[in-house]
DNA sequence: ATTCTAACA
DNA sequence: TGTTAGTA
């Protein structure tokens, strides 16, 4: 089997890899999303699964998860060295419902924004014409 | 060259 | 989030 020799990622190396700025990934780190390994020199040292870790964090992001919740998620995902496979999280279902709840507040708000909206557009251009 | 922390025209 | 300063 090819055992995957540990590749030495700086800062640098994530952020190209990932297309994310190196000040978000020191941002990640500070909301308890990333937790690099630091040199002796101080600087951070990231392994090939951080690439997906960050993957992950930005589709989670993406579906409107606040970094808390991602943060306690992500711990919920045991690495076995080569993939992120979940395991046991007491918690992690009821947390995902109330954030879909969260969600579906906010999208009716939203939705009732652009009713709204388009009732006031509608009558400037009743005027216009 | 690259990274680090802290902070802000 | 960007950017900059002063380091290591």
């Amino acid at each position: 089997m090819d055992v995957k020799v540990k590749e030495l990622m700086r800062i640098g190396d994530l952020a190209r890899e990932t297309g994310v700025s190196r000040r978000l990934l020191r941002y990640y780190e500070e909301q308890g999303l990333l937790r690099p390994r630091r040199l002796a020199n101080g600087y951070r040292e990231y392994g090939d699964t951080d690439v997906a870790a960050v993957r992950h964090i930005r589709t989670m992001l993406a579906a409107g998860l606040p970094t808390a919740v991602i943060a306690r998620l992500l711990a919920c995902v045991h690495d076995d060295g080569d993939r992120m496979v979940p395991s046991a999280c007491p918690g992690m279902v009821s947390s995902l419902q109330r954030e879909r709840r969260r969600l579906a507040e906010t999208i009716d708000r939203l939705q009732t924004s652009q009713q709204a909206l388009d009732t006031m557009l509608a009558t400037v251009l009743e005027q216009r014409s």
